[in-house]
DNA sequence: GCGCAAGGTTTACATCTGTAATCGTTGTGA
DNA sequence: TCACAACGATTACAGATGTAAACCTTGCGC
């Protein structure tokens, strides 16, 4: 496991994920400046996102740096962390632990375009001279 | 979009998703077989059981015939559908639409094992001879 | 100096989920 | 025939989640 490992049990939710994502993003954002980002899309107001940093701080997932009288939000998983956990939970849940599963289910299903195919394949190269 | 395809908008939840994956296996169960079959594993009662297949009736995702004075439950989504579903949501939410995105990650965390790796490459030779 | 705006914190509240217990009906064995 | 067991249906209830309003403090413009 990585440092940038994300062990804590805290799950992110997906609301809570469109907050990291702006975070991630650009780090050290207010409040204000993170419901800019997301406010629209989303349909959602500021205090909405406020919640949210709150409870993202709470489980951890952010840092909150005082700055003058507001705070700056900073995130403390790493996005590599968290995308790996949700792939690894799904593979785990819907492939039985096999990511080749996984693989070969997008490809039938016809997920994966030639074009994905191609950086497979590069990738494929790469990983294995 | 073929026929097999899941488009209520009703998603299946991780508890019902053990539910569904025992009759996915095999259909026309009651709801006593089904818990004999996931009762055990997850510490599950009868009744947290029928709530479960009930909640899935609801949501379309089972039929429900009477069998005498009983129920045989059977899927009315597809496993590949919604396996397909969940996947496509996963690459769209935290890889951007690319599943070879999702590859890639999987190849640079090392959750892709070597025969993970051969599978794939068989896969590919596969896929474009 | 003082009221207002901007910030965070607390509280709210409906829905969804997990996990059952209870209720009401009905076929069945004694 | 009659109590009981087996079923589905109804109700329960706590915790998570989405979405916000209300509240409290404090720096700033007038």
């Amino acid at each position: 496991m990585t440092p940038s490992d994300d062990n804590s049990g805290e799950r992110i939710t997906e609301a809570e994920y469109a907050v990291m994502e702006a975070l991630w993003d650009r780090p050290r954002q207010t409040a204000a400046e993170v419901c800019e980002e997301v406010c629209g899309p989303r349909g959602w107001s500021l205090a909405t996102v406020k919640t949210l940093l709150s409870r993202l701080v709470q489980k951890g997932a952010l840092a909150s740096e005082p700055d003058g009288r507001r705070f700056l939000y900073t995130p403390l998983v790493a996005r590599e962390a968290y995308v790996g956990g949700e792939s690894r939970r799904l593979v785990e849940r819907l492939f039985g632990g096999s990511a080749a599963s996984l693989v070969a289910h997008l490809a039938e299903t016809e997920a994966l375009t030639a074009a994905d195919l191609d950086e497979i394949e590069a990738l494929l190269k790469e990983l294995r001279p």
